[in-house]
This record gives C-alpha cells, structure tokens and sequence, in this order.
DNA sequence: CAACCCCATGTAATCGATTACATGCAACTT
DNA sequence: AAGTTGCATGTAATCGATTACATGGGGTTG
C-alpha cells in the first residue's frame, strides 16, 4: 500500500522526449518557420496550399506552440490572475466559476490567489504581476498590492490592467464590477420596516471592510426612509463568517431587550445566527425574523428558509472577465459596472408581532 | 458613470516601460549576467562581494526574473494545473486552499480548470499540460485526460506528474490521495443500523462516479455487518447536489412506506433532503433520521445540526500538493495516501422510533 | 620551480517562437 | 517593354534567462 519508487521508474520511462518544436513542422511541411506561425496566426496571409501542408503536419505531429518562448518573444502570456481573500469562502466560488469560463473562451488561463490575510503572500503576487507573469488581474480584495514598499529606487514596473470585483477600490482608476450594496442594504431595511418592525439589528461585516461601510450606510438609510431612529445599541459586530453569526446569535439570546428582525450582512451570518436562535429555543420568524445577504446556494434550503439579497455572482464573474479582456485587447470598457440586485422573500421573515 | 475612454488614457500613460533585464543588473553590479544568475540560483558559487553587489542592484531596480525566459531556457513553469469538475461545489474550496497554500510554500503557482462537463475544455487542457506550461497536475476529476483521441500519427506527448485526489483513477500508475469511502459508507451505515433502524436508504451519488462505487460497495458491507438485508427499492439516485436532495426527499415524501433513516452521500443533497422533509410537515430526526456525507461547513449549523463522516478537505489539499512536489522535485513519493475519516454524530440522527 | 587544481568569473550557445526585413515572382499599368 | 505593385515566402534578429565551456589567477604539491 506504502510502495516507494515512483521517482525511480518515472526516471526510467521519462527520456524527457523533447515536444514538437515548430521546425520540425515546418521541415514536415516543407516550408519555414515562419511560414508555420503565420499558418496559425495570420492564415489569411498564407497560401491554401501551404496552410493545407502546414495543418497537416501539425495534425500528424501533433504540434502544440511552446507557450514560454511565445510568451518570450510576444510579451504576452495569456494569463490573468485572481486575487482573493479567501478561496475557500463558498460566495466566491460562483463568481470564480463566472471568471474562469469567460476567460476560458477568450482564450486565457486563470492563476488563483488566497491571500489569507497574508502579507508576505501579497508581496509574492505584486513581484507576480510586476515580472510579467500575467496579462492583467481581476482583484477581489479590496486593495491594490504591492504600494512601493520594497525597493526604494525606482521599481520601473510594468503596469498591468486591473478590474476590482465585487469590493471597489477607492483611489484606483481602474475598472470596478459591483453591485450597488448601499442601496440594496437599504431596501431590505426598508423590507423589514414595511412588515412592521421597529427594532432591528444589524449584524455587521469587518469595519475595515469597503462592503461592509456601503452595507451600514444602507441600512441607515433604510431606517430614515422608514422613520425610525438608529441605535448603536443594534449593531453586532461580525465578519462575514458562519462563526461570527453564531457568536451574534449566543449575544442575542443573552439581551434583555431583544429586536424583532436581524439583518446579517452575509448569508452565512444569518444561518450561523439562526441556528443559534433555534437551539436556544426561540422560534423564526415567529420571534425573530431574520434576514441575510448574497442569496448563497445554501440559503434556499436553510430552515427557515432565508430572506436575502441575490447577488449575481456568476454574472459578476463573467462581467470582471469581460471588461479585463476588453482592457487587453486595448477595445474601450466602462470603468464602472453595477449589477442588479434582487430581494428574495423567504419563509426566516414574517411581520412583526 | 459609464465613462469610456479607459483604454485611451491606458494607451497613453503607457509607453510600455520595459522590465528590469538581467543584463541592467549586471551593468549595475558590474558583473556578467551568469554571475548574477548564479548570485540567484546558487549563491555559494558565488563571491560574497560579487553577490552582495548583485543583491543590492537587485533591490535597487527591483528586478524580478523574467519566468517565460526562466521556462523556456530551463523548461520548468513553477506551475500546477488543478483540475476539477466543478469549481463553484462547496466541497473542493477547501481542498483547493490546503493546495493552494502548500504549492505556494514550495514556489509553485496555482492554475485552475474547472472542466465543468465539457470534453472541449477537457481537450483544451490536455493540450495545454501537454504543451508544458504546467510542471504537473493534480487531478480531482476521477479520469486522466485526452485519452490519444485527436492526432493520429505519434502524438509524442511529454509525460508530467500527475496526482490523483479524492477520486481514485482505476488503471493510471500514479500517486492517490484519498479518503476509505467504502470504509467511511460502512460505518456510517452501522451507526444507523445500530441505533435500531431496519429500513435505511441510501441517495447515491452519479452512478458513474468512483466515489459512490465505493461508498455504495460500503453502505451494502454495513448492511451485511449490521445483518439486514439489501432492498433495492431503498436506494434513490442522486448526483451529490441539494438540488437531486430536494427530488430525493420529494420522492420520500410520497411514499407509502418510508424509511426510518436515510444515508445521504454528501451534506449537500442530506441538506436539501432534511428541507424537503420539513416543509412536508415530517421531523426530523423523530420521524426520519437523516446522514450525510463530507462534513461542509454548513452541516454543523444545518436545522438540525448534521450526522455525518468528516473528511479532512484542507489535509487532502495538503497531501496532494505535497505528494506532487515530492514527484516534481525527484524524491520518492507513496503510491496512496489515505487519510482518517470521522463519524461526526450531531442531531439529525436518532435511534429509531 | 614546475605542474596541477580549484575557484570565481566571463563568453556565448541555447531554449522555441514571432516578426521585421529581404527576396523573387506574377500580374498589372501606361 | 519597362516599371510598379503586391503577394507568398524565406532569412535571421530578437525576446531574457540559464548554463556549458573557457579563462585566468592563487594556492597546493612533489
């Protein structure tokens, strides 16, 4: 079960058989090299009969371009990278999912990024980008990287297009793919308010967080739409986790003063949160309507079922891409592209009683 | 808000400033670019005055390798193609995480195929690999690729390392990571029979896929062990999504004898399942008991909380990356790892009525 | 003192594609 | 018929790093 000597026989049956190199289709084909790069590149400008010869050789070959040395002579890879800051968060899934297949079919590959709140990660990747490695980088993180700590003469580096995804980067003049948090924090305040309830908490994202700022703007402006006042006392701290809401849960169930509706800033919150309340013995929506935000996979089937904000999060993916295949290819893009967001009404809401 | 122009000013701002080149750094350092290489690659061949030169004239500039040069001339990427069926599944984010934080340890890049169904895509990165523009691959996908289907001469492909995780795959001679599925299916199967339930379903995962072989090879050794027979009837298909959950709870829904326990072969569709039960008015556990399989974050705060088997996801990543690593750099590396498992026991089991 | 070795370093070939420039031929113009 | 145009193609420079081979100087050994 524990054999050893992977490495002894893959060294054995692996003479390192050098690929297919454009010579040889070239002396294949009875043509030159060049005759071949234009055959693939620039068929128009080719002879039938060449281009004919030309396939064929590759197809009996089966010829695939060294992507380095093109990557070499044209400056170009063909590789976009994605900064995130937690790959193994279920909302960015989807949105990657959007990224990789838009990307796919324009042709370039996609390298992932989990900075995991790393520094030393982030530096790694901003030295990533600087050397050329990528075309362009879709970030997800909030920030450029990389602000000139390092060298201290001038680092000359190569600027690259950016696109900043889902969580807009203030000062940088670079395309930003979103939707419009603000406005949709506030309708669902609004929601909440519309069914009657007057004390409702607010379970808050990482206060460093640009979504999170937007999203408590929103939700202020919800309460003054509705007319009611806003009270610190209902803000609970939290951090987008499944964790911290049911931390904000186990801090509810300890108040004396309960609200009638929570709203979490994050579908994973409100789960958290729900489950917290449940097993404490509190009913929603009966008690406590609870509502959440991004309409996750898992929202549908929570029990209750989750009220929340659908965030498109596929179609947010495959705008990000678009708009940075667009800056590629040097075609115009818009610098700012906001999403509609829906309000689902599910069973974890209900009138105030 | 819908500015055009970006790629104007793009164009304009940016006179593409070439990188710092190897030869800049030895001008600076006054040395020769072996030197400098040599003061990067193997600093112990190098004179500590020389090199000291060449780092400072590294910080000065900023340079940083050109990798297509790097990669053309000494035919290493320093890349890693992870290949997987479905990149927005809850499940292998956080494989992909213990990979990718293992591969950045060593030096390696990320790059992500999310194959997603499609032969074309399947074709496309087989080329790619083959093409060398990844080191070696991990596949998560339960089958190698580009079974010589295209080129009908030689193909004379270059033959990277290649890791298999999670989904064992049958004849290849290469590396396995992976859980006891059979094993883990049998004891939960056990658990169920052992708390008094007679009549246990079992909604597999696709009949295809290696995994529910194995795990429905298990459920029938834990029937056996337990002493109750196998009902065909008791098993409902499934393709491991809460979507085929919720159709599988439906199914149950409308039956005239139910079981008393249902062993679902991923969180997601027991999830969906439980949902289904519940808003048909059934409890759960009092009237069904319900397992899972994976142990998802959202199984621990799922209403009620989640039987099920845990699997080690982020290890998994790890080990993978590891084993693959082993292989690029030329050690000896097992040919299966297989990492423990664990009956997790929470809520939506209980000893049958 | 001569022969040898080793170490640090430099010179230049090399990886495999793209592409600027050169060439040669055919077709067209006046 | 001479000149012009344009197309298909070939030749060779080029991208930027790695590395085999060459070189020269200092130290060791017989």
């Amino acid at each position: 079960m524990d054999d050893l000597g992977q490495s002894d026989s893959a060294e054995r049956e692996d003479p390192r058989i050098r690929a297919t190199r454009i010579q040889d289709v070239a002396k294949l084909a009875d043509v030159s090299t060049a005759t071949v790069s234009r055959a693939l590149a620039t068929p128009e400008r080719v002879s039938p009969e060449a281009r004919a010869r030309v396939l064929e050789a590759i197809a009996k070959t089966g010829y695939v371009p060294n992507p380095a040395a093109r990557s070499l002579r044209s400056q170009k890879t063909f590789m976009v990278l994605v900064v995130l800051p937690d790959l193994s968060n279920t909302f960015f899934s989807k949105i990657l999912r959007g990224i990789e297949e838009t990307l796919f079919d324009a042709g370039y590959g996609m390298i992932i990024s989990d900075l995991d709140g790393s520094p030393a990660k982030e530096a790694h990747f901003a030295a990533f980008t600087a050397a050329g490695r990528v075309d362009g980088a879709i970030l997800l993180n909030g920030h450029l990287f990389g602000q000139s700590r390092e060298g201290e003469g001038q680092p000359a580096r190569i600027a690259i297009p950016l696109v900043a995804l889902c969580e807009a980067i203030p000062g940088a003049d670079i395309p930003q793919i979103e939707i419009d948090n603000r406005a949709a924090a506030s309708r669902m305040t609004q929601h909440l308010a519309s069914l009657g309830h007057r004390r409702i908490a607010y379970v808050s994202g990482p206060a460093s967080n640009i979504l999170e700022r937007e999203r408590f703007l929103g939700f202020k402006d919800g309460l003054e739409a509705a007319g009611l006042p806003f009270d610190p006392a209902f803000v609970i701290p939290g951090d987008y986790t499944i964790e911290s809401g049911v931390a904000a849960g186990q801090g509810l169930v300890a108040r004396k003063t309960r609200p009638t509706a929570v709203f979490c800033t994050s579908d994973e919150m409100a789960i958290g949160l729900m489950r917290t309340l449940l097993s404490a013995g509190l009913r929603v929506p009966e008690d406590i309507s609870v509502a959440g935000f991004d309409d996750i996979e898992f929202a549908a089937v929570a029990e209750p079922s989750l009220t929340t904000i659908h965030q498109p999060r596929r179609e947010l993916g495959q705008a990000a891409a678009t708009v940075l295949i667009d800056l590629l290819q040097g075609r115009p893009t818009r610098k700012q592209i906001r999403l509609e967001t829906e309000l689902v009404i599910r069973d974890s809401v209900a009138p105030a009683g």
